[in-house]
DNA sequence: TTTGACTCTGTATTCGACTACAAGGTTTAT
DNA sequence: ATAAACCTTGTAGTCGAATACAGAGTCAAA
């Protein structure tokens, strides 16, 4: 996660560059996204293509990092990319897209309640079982009795709750 | 999701296809699993290799209903597949596999709490957002006051909870 | 016999949000 | 002058859990 330092770069020396411009590294290290990431979501369309140095290095204006806080922002409160560039698309055409990042978010509250519910229906499940083989003392065969009172249904009874996390470390071992 | 309905294979007739004996479709039907999934496991090492006709059509017993059976109650309870295929590994090797599933399920739960505890604040975040802009009118032309009072950092302030869902249909209209 | 349902193998694609790398060009520091 | 640090493009890969498809073979019924 951590990158190896670089080196500040005084942008004030050349004539270039102005104070308020900044190269893609500079904008990856203020902003705590990365070069490639940057690269990314202007081929994606959440920024809009830079202006270039004569030898084709993009020149990113301060204003960058706002959007870019913006776009941080909208991810936390769990907007996709996708939806990220449709409002910031919109606000640039003139309409305001208040109602419809409003309806997003409201979508998202909503969503997220059933997500709660089917996460403590699930944790109940969990412990349960768990609880039920420090009972029985675990005669396994069946596999710890994991398949025990399983019927098989067309559609699953609780719908595994997407708990996987990012990145598993293959434990293939 | 739901497949066009196949005609009912009556295998009884067969003398290769025994009563005990299941075609992949069969097997897909009885089970609800898709049959390219079914091949998948079996590449993955979730179903061992079946018997074959003499055409090289798979041949599965009984039993692997069971085995599925057991594959989509581990996954309901979060178990990924790869670790599905090391219970059932051990299982075979002739190793109880309980201790290990026990932990897992353990790890499981510890982490749902860690994601439930998440998702509670993100809530907060959310409904607080929501309930600003309510508030303020909603006076835009910052989008939606979405960005105001965002900091850049370095760290995001509560990682977004991938709520994401399966599949979103494409929004790009 | 011909239709149509089913199956085979093998490869490619999906979804989201990046990340990695190769092979080169540019700028800056020493 | 030269090396390090930075930038460019373009392409490919990652993660998990499947899906999709092409093109061929198999099997049972009308």
């Amino acid at each position: 996660m951590i990158k190896p330092a670089r080196k500040q770069v005084q942008f004030e020396k050349t004539n270039e560059l102005r104070r308020s411009s900044l190269k893609i590294g500079e904008v990856s290290q203020a902003s705590g996204i990365g070069i490639e990431a940057l690269r990314f979501y202007e081929r994606s369309g959440i920024l809009g293509k830079p202006a270039r140095t004569a030898s084709g290095y993009r020149v990113y204006d301060q204003s960058v990092l706002e959007r870019l806080a913006f776009v941080k922002k909208a991810q936390t409160l769990g907007f996709s990319l996708d939806e990220i560039r449709r409002i910031i698309a919109e606000s640039k055409a003139g309409e305001s897209p208040c109602a419809e990042v409003r309806e997003i978010v409201r979508r998202r509250l909503s969503e997220l309640d059933r997500h709660l519910r089917d996460l403590r229906r699930y944790r109940q499940e969990l412990t349960a079982t768990l609880a039920e083989w420090d009972e029985k003392g675990a005669a396994d065969g069946a596999i710890c009795g994991l398949i025990e009172g399983t019927e098989i249904e067309a559609e699953p009874a609780i719908t595994a709750p997407s708990v996987r996390r990012k990145k598993s470390n293959k434990l293939s071992g």
